[in-house]
DNA sequence: ATCAGCATGTAAGGCGTTACATGATTCA
DNA sequence: TGAATCATGTAACGCCTTACATGCTGAT
């Protein structure tokens, strides 16, 4: 196992559900995973062979249709007890950067229009992914009753959370620099 | 200048308000600016010789106390220039890592138990934090008369908004759970 | 005298991003 | 036929963390 690469977690995790293709995790990943993880090709496919190779997860042969390549893999009892472990131990680390902030700590060299515009670029992402998350909760308060799924609205219920928060806060501070 | 590296605007962004020692920039870094950015020696002592070495911050020889070695460093109006053209870019890539909300969406793999367990000591760790924030905040409302110190301010507000926010959360995750 | 904190740095190794390379399939 | 998307991978390069190495200063 690599000593402290995240994104096996990821996988492992994925794969505990479903069986997937590299292409398929990343598809997820950039989906609802995203809010709190990220993840790129140039990551996935050496940690996938990694994990193959120390039998946390193996290759499917399953390519029924015709001759296209497409590497699908399942998790393995092995990946799964990985998996538990980490989600049992718990120290978890959050680490955050957030450039936004950082240019509003040193805004100060520059005009107050300025720290206007950096608060305002980051308002526009926020209300865009909070819509996002917002449609996800709406879908998923549907089918609730699955006791997986829980998990996952918790997921989006941090994140609404959150956005609101910094939408609250972004009104505050232009008040405050007003 | 390197190309992506945000210490760099860090250790300007420090030294456009004092002259300061690589360890001086250290515990600023893990003082207020840690919640929104991390650094460590063998990342800025690094940073600070190249800076240098193109003239965006320069030594300074002030040593009165003796023959103690220890570098100031004062920053250029190059370096002055590159911190203001940064704040001016309004592309800011804000980077996410929560391990704990990973943990919590792979939770379905483990008990309830211990979701409610990494949930907890999320929390504790964010009453330890907001803590000191509202500290920073008391202390800062003294003197916030000041212009530049509007801007440190607007970074505790935000903290403050987002942490409680957290805590919103894990109440409501409690529940949700249970 | 000893220990915590001040102070500067280097080295190894790991992780991740980005760009590149390649090719199949699907749909207009 | 051409473009978008599916699909897998590699290589270069850069950045950061961690541990290590070294020595001074101030307080008890």
């Amino acid at each position: 196992m690599a000593k402290d690469r995240k994104i096996d977690m990821v996988i492992l995790g994925l794969l505990s559900h479903d069986d997937l293709t590299g292409y398929d995790i990343k598809k997820q990943i950039d989906g609802s995973i995203r809010f709190f993880w990220k993840g790129s090709f140039g990551n996935i496919y050496p940690a996938l062979s990694e994990l193959e190779k120390d039998g946390s997860i193996r290759r499917l042969k399953g390519n029924e249709n015709g001759g296209r390549e497409k590497i699908a893999y399942g998790i393995t009892s092995q990946g799964k007890e990985i998996l538990r472990a980490w989600v049992r131990d718990e120290k978890a680390s959050n680490d955050l950067k957030y450039e936004t902030l950082m240019k509003l700590f040193f805004g100060g060299v520059e005009s107050k229009e300025t720290s206007l515009r950096n608060i305002e670029v980051f308002e526009e992402q926020i209300k865009t992914d909070l819509k996002v998350l917002q449609l996800y909760k709406a879908n998923i308060e549907k089918v609730l009753d699955e006791e997986d799924h829980v998990y996952f609205y918790l997921t989006i219920l941090f994140g609404i959370e959150t956005y609101e928060a910094y939408l609250k806060w972004c009104n505050k501070a232009r008040k405050v620099l007003a």
